[in-house]
DNA sequence: CTATATTGGTCAACATGGCTGACGTAAAAC
DNA sequence: GTTTTACGTCAGCCATGTTGACCAATATAG
């Protein structure tokens, strides 16, 4: 097998190095959201409950139709979530103040608590990985990570980042 | 906000690192599987179809506890899959030769080609983003990802290198 | 050779979380 | 005053995960 032509190598190594990635990335967000799930699970609760918590703890009073831009789901899928977590009184919603057809979403502190619970949890993970990987590698998981963002995702991180309340 | 304590502006990065991590990790999944779930949903299939069709075509003549082992779901969960797989001839099964319970599973003709365009339209999206990342960024992403495993899913992976025919 | 363990399949029932389509209501905007 | 927007809701469908029970073929240990 010595014989093999440089060029066959060479593409069967680039080969291997994206199913690497592609399956890198299946089991690490599998292994990344499986902590969080068990804990969803005992709540009654799945990943579609953390998701809203996680976006509504990130931006106290988001309307209802800018979660659903973030999560891109259908607001019949939305609306299932939402009325269950504040059925359970982890989600209030208040009526916008300038348009009141508005309502606007807040986690209660039961939510709160959850929401940093989950939250801690995950970013324990991440605080570990990024030890052990070191500052460099922090950078290139980043910069790699974007790159394989659709363009509409980066546009809409990019709205997120400056209308944030920071 | 000048007056921000040190320890206190430190902790706060920290914690926007930390998240921008996990966001990062949810819309990258999402884009990610995004295309190759529009194709799948044109077969009638979905993602589970596309992770067996994936590890058999990787791994031909895998049994199916192998396969249990690698996606970690019931194999009530797995055993519809691959009938239905099956069924539209895109797997095939032979008797194992030296122990005769075991089902070996191959890619048909038809399935290749399914894993292949499937493939290579993830493939795409990551050489694109390994390339504007460089290769530093490369390594770096996947030294984080490794470091999101769980420990099982480590030692997991260690043993499908040794024995995987490469 | 017999007993047990392993490999794999199957049936039934259930939960979650996506989806579509249709319809309603309140408030803003023109 | 009409139209558009923001949001909700009802009904039903599909994919994919779960548990529990049970069965058949075969390998393996005593």
């Amino acid at each position: 097998m010595a014989d093999v032509k440089p060029i066959g190598k060479a593409l069967f190594l680039r080969e291997e190095e994206l199913r690497r990635g592609i399956e890198l990335m299946f089991f690490a967000y599998r292994d990344f959201t499986g902590e969080a799930d068990s804990i969803l699970a005992e709540q009654n609760m799945g990943r579609a409950h953390h998701r809203a918590i996680y976006f509504i703890g990130r931006n106290p009073g988001i309307t209802v139709s800018d979660l659903l831009a973030i999560l891109c789901i259908t607001k019949q899928s939305l609306s299932r979530v939402l009325s269950g977590l504040m059925e359970d009184s982890y989600v209030v919603q208040k009526p916008g103040a300038s348009d009141r057809r508005q309502r606007l979403l807040y986690l209660t502190a039961t939510g709160t608590a959850l929401e940093s619970r989950l939250t801690s949890l995950q970013g324990r993970r991440f605080a570990a990985a990024y030890r052990e990987a070191g500052v460099d590698a922090v950078d290139g998981f980043q910069r790699v990570l974007r790159g394989l963002l659709d363009s509409d995702t980066i546009e809409q991180i990019a709205q997120q980042d400056q209308t944030s309340d920071i």
